[in-house]
DNA sequence: CTGAAAGCGCTTACAG
DNA sequence: CTGAAAGCGCTTACAG
């Protein structure tokens, strides 16, 4: 196997030294001749400089990106709209799977911190207070996504209006009892923000018999709340954290002979195109997830030229009306 | 913002001298006392070397991935499986997204040979010749993901003969006349491959008027591919590339009152959850993309070893049977 | 077992 | 405009 070409083999070619390869690379002053000369040999050899190794550079132009799973939808939205908006400003994203794990996570965070990047881009699954003190001590700037950081920036949805909205939506159609399938606390804006939201709009519309589930963002798990809420008695409408939970809940209500929205109204959270392929449509609601990740990153790389940001932002959601719940009662 | 902790840091705190501690962590020689000291010292301040100033190491335990997307599912899995297996094995992912761009992906390639990486696993959106030329010259191993790459090391899914299973199976349903709804050639595996398979396996059961689409792996596509089948006059039977195009189809086959699976038979490509949504059910083929890159991981890992590895593997399929297949005629 | 020194591939003042 | 030198954070022979 070749050799790796480094910045001193273009150097020797070219005739000069690293100093100017390297200052032809930074935009340094370089003459029209060696400039010439140098274009033509990395051209040749492919040449690219090696990221990692500018260690004494001021800025790596790297930043990094940590997430809870590569496996979701949200997610992969979010980092490709990161790794767009970095990719257009000359940065590169270097992507951390914490693969649901909670120290993973607290690790990536600290391996970062004390790898050359230039900013962090934390879409975390949940702020402990372990999260915190790691941050606080955070020799570079960071962002949190999805999750309010009182003790940070941040750009967030609004879990919590979001879920009062459609709260308010499902409760229009009065059901006399109603469920939330919902998620662990641990993860705070879904599992705590979002369903004090729904509670609330449907307490204003006048339910208030509401039975609420926690369980995992699976399909099975989906199926299975549902099956307790229906043992539990009747119920007119189930309001599901995640689309992929209200994908389980149509699937035990067919199965029990159930109709959707006549028996039993179905809401979701996600937008996922698959709600779309359901009978009847799924209403859901959608949050602008690549908004999330361009803000984010335009966050991030402010804050790394030291422009003022705000500490707060939050991004828009969008109301998709499918059939799934009931508007004429 | 606190300054980085390096190395020399912690070194000065455990009154040695870094090479020490470098040894400490490459499991070099280093005294009870010391060992504990410096034990001692990382753990109060969260300590770990950075990965990317190894400049000197013979290996850096890291692993370049380059995927074409990180929005897809399958890649999804693939990465999540891959970076579980590294992670197992004491090694780093260095993920490169290409989105869909070519061009980003030679240039992903090219920046991962000259950065200090121990190997590239790359699932290619398709292996031209300059993939060929480039990775000719690459310093370290590369295992292709997912496509054949008669030059080197491949994991791949057998797609001919996976298309093939599924053409008979819709082939016995006998229909009159059947829809092929694929994607570009310039991806090898599923656009030529797959297709042809599919068209054997139909012709083997008598099957020879097969109308075939190309497009792209949207469920636009799926719809747009579906309405030009039926523009071209009645079809029993469309089998589709992946899942989502099946989506597609079930879309458009709805909105034109056509029942599946009693006027045109439905089958897919991916075991998507979502298949199950489906009424009926889609029936449809799924791969193992966890073992695909459980394998691929562990096959980079032997060459970097210098390790005797098969030069292709081929990971296998199964058929899950919905009912959108008709059986009955 | 430990340290001094050289070096990895790059960048950055500082001279000239 | 260009180069020599020092340095980034780490590793590795080589002495002792």
């Amino acid at each position: 196997m070749p050799r790796k070409i480094t910045m001193a083999d273009i150097a020797d070619m070219a005739g000069v030294t690293k100093s100017t390869v390297s200052r032809f690379f930074n935009g340094g002053s370089v003459g029209d001749a060696t400039r010439q000369k140098i274009q033509e040999i990395i051209r040749e050899y492919n040449y690219e400089p090696n990221t990692f190794a500018r260690l004494k550079a001021r800025e790596s132009n790297v930043a990094g990106v940590v997430v809870p799973s590569l496996n979701s939808k949200i997610t992969s939205r979010v980092v490709t709209s990161v790794g767009r908006y970095l990719r257009e400003q000359g940065y590169e994203a270097l992507i951390k799977d914490s693969d649901h794990s909670i120290e993973r996570e607290l690790k990536n965070i600290q391996r970062l911190m004390l790898q050359n990047v230039d900013g962090i881009l934390l879409s975390s699954i949940t702020i402990t207070p372990e999260h915190v003190r790691l941050l606080k001590d955070c020799p570079v700037p960071v962002v949190v996504l999805a999750q309010d950081f009182e003790q940070g920036i941040s750009v967030t949805q609004d879990d919590y209006g979001a879920g009062r909205a459609m709260g308010r939506l499902v409760g229009e159609s009065h059901p006399r009892r109603a469920a939330y399938l919902g998620v662990d606390e641990s993860d705070r804006a879904v599992g705590i923000d979002r369903r004090q939201g729904v509670l609330d709009g449907l307490r204003e519309k006048g339910v208030a018999d509401v039975l609420t589930f926690a369980g995992d963002y699976s399909y099975q798990s989906g199926q299975h709340m549902t099956a307790l809420a229906l043992e539990q008695g009747p119920v007119d409408a189930i309001i599901c954290a995640t689309d992929r939970l209200a994908f389980g809940a149509y699937r035990v209500l067919d199965e029990r002979g159930l109709r959707i929205p006549e028996d039993v109204s179905v809401a979701g959270f996600g937008g996922y195109d698959e709600g779309e392929l359901l009978k009847p449509r799924l209403t859901t609601l959608k949050f602008d997830s690549y908004a999330l990740g361009y803000l984010g990153a335009e966050t991030l790389l402010k804050m790394v030229r030291e422009e003022p940001v705000p500490k707060k932002q939050i991004v828009d959601y969008q109301m998709i009306l499918g059939g799934s719940v009931n508007m004429n009662r």
